[in-house]
DNA sequence: TGCAAGTCAATTGTCGACATTCCACAATCG
DNA sequence: CGATTGTGGAATGTCGACAATTGACTTGCA
């Protein structure tokens, strides 16, 4: 990855169009080279040079050495002392594994939330709260798409949140960086900066809702992994694209 | 924790008396507060300061901030951008805990490799050199008894990657500084630097090495488990006279 | 007297420079 | 001709100083 051009941080940008300010520095250059390695700009194997990347993102060594300790959290790295950080590839099959196992947690938790009756409720509540911060921002700037991503994931978490099944909430939520669904939530901002992706996963949402607030238990699980699934095969086909590379086509289920 | 004495690190020793540097000090400050932190010498939620930690240690605040991140990886400490690092507090419940997973686990790999018979050999052959290793340790100084637990780690993970289970040896030994098994071995130094305790220590494994050699399941998985089990009693009756904390006693059983 | 805004000290974040170590290449020796 | 050791360059490790932010304290006002 000899990429020479990089929008800059968010610091770098004057105070007036300076976005909410909640990542520190190391975490953004650490998530953008993330979004690199998901995205296959970085070879497996290949090695990352401080001093390149800080020049590469305008800072120090500093923020660059803690940003390549988090990528080595996420596993997308390994460092080895005095010689170096390497990219860890991560295979097509892995991402879509993991979005395969979060399609069946999920399920199972909408399920489980529909049947709750009234204590669903606060998610419902919650939901509708996070459904109407996403839609207001279906038509943000291309480089903002990840404020819709936020969103939608917070509308997710209403419901692990709210299932009443807390392994299955610390599951799909518990440090999500540092575990498979990091490297999901990293694959996907790729994809919703198409705007047609992102009206298509309000839809699900409001859809989803919909059902919980009907109480339609099936319907809520069969909705939450259509979901996830579409997102699953639009994030693989994008990726493949970029890539050059296939993917097991066993893993794209859609049952 | 204000204990103001410290014994130097290994690379402001003469030359000559310096000891195996094969940890960079950024490992070292973290795994002495850990060891602290286990030993209940920092108390829950308790400010890790870096400028406190780097004059005590006698660094600069860089190789500090690498261990606190450490720490954050074993579990020990939690990292609040702009705001610090703060202890996060063990208990003596949650690490007898992990002597008891770690003892019903090392009992299933060691019958498993009993019983695989031949495929065995190489597994005595390294289990062999390994105890040498740590008999010729047995009467190291005090401040170096952590050569002897490092031999007798290795003694017992021939175990593990000869038992035949990956998924056994994965549980037992993957991602070790990361996880409860980090907290057992981190709490164990204290306890070899009793003479006796590494006798006996020595003395069990010797006993496992015949048994294996023996092919006596049930020998081997008992004595593995009563090896790990006594240093669980040792180490736990230790670290709660430092700490003067109870611990569950259903969690100290010993059948 | 209670609350709010402003101020200040303390602590973390960042930077550039220097020190140390590793690796590749090359020259030498067996 | 192959292996080994010496050397040079490049990258990581470490350091001290400066900048930015936080949280507590103080002060002013209602």
């Amino acid at each position: 990855m000899l990429q020479d051009a990089h929008a800059p941080l968010d610091q770098d940008l004057p105070a007036g169009r300076r976005r909410t300010r909640t990542l520190t520095i190391p975490e953004q250059i650490a998530n953008r080279v993330a979004a690199a390695i998901v995205n296959g700009q970085y070879r497996d194997g290949e090695r990352l040079r401080e001093q390149e990347l800080a020049v590469a993102y305008g800072v120090s060594r500093g923020p660059v050495r803690e940003a390549l300790r988090a990528l080595e959290r996420y596993g997308l790295a390994i460092l080895l002392p005095r010689r170096g950080a390497y990219v860890v590839g991560i295979s097509l099959g892995v991402i879509a594994e993991a979005f395969n196992a979060r399609a069946a947690l999920a399920g199972i938790a909408a399920r489980q939330l529909a049947r709750r009756g009234d204590a669903a409720a606060p998610a419902v509540a919650e939901m509708q709260a996070a459904i109407a911060h996403a839609a207001a921002l279906v038509d943000v700037a291309l480089d903002e798409s990840h404020l819709f991503q936020a969103a939608i994931r917070e509308t997710a978490r209403c419901v692990y949140r709210h299932c009443g099944a807390g392994h299955i909430e610390r599951a799909l939520t518990d440090q999500v960086d540092r575990s498979i669904w990091g490297l999901m939530w990293r694959a996907q901002p790729l994809d919703f900066q198409r705007r047609d992706r992102r009206l298509e996963s309000l839809d699900f949402w409001r859809r989803i809702l919909a059902a919980l607030e009907a109480r339609d238990e099936s319907q809520a699980e069969r909705l939450i992994r259509a979901e996830i699934l579409t997102t699953r095969d639009s994030v693989i086909a994008t990726l493949a694209t970029l890539r050059g590379e296939t993917v097991d086509p066993a893993l794209m289920f859609r049952d």
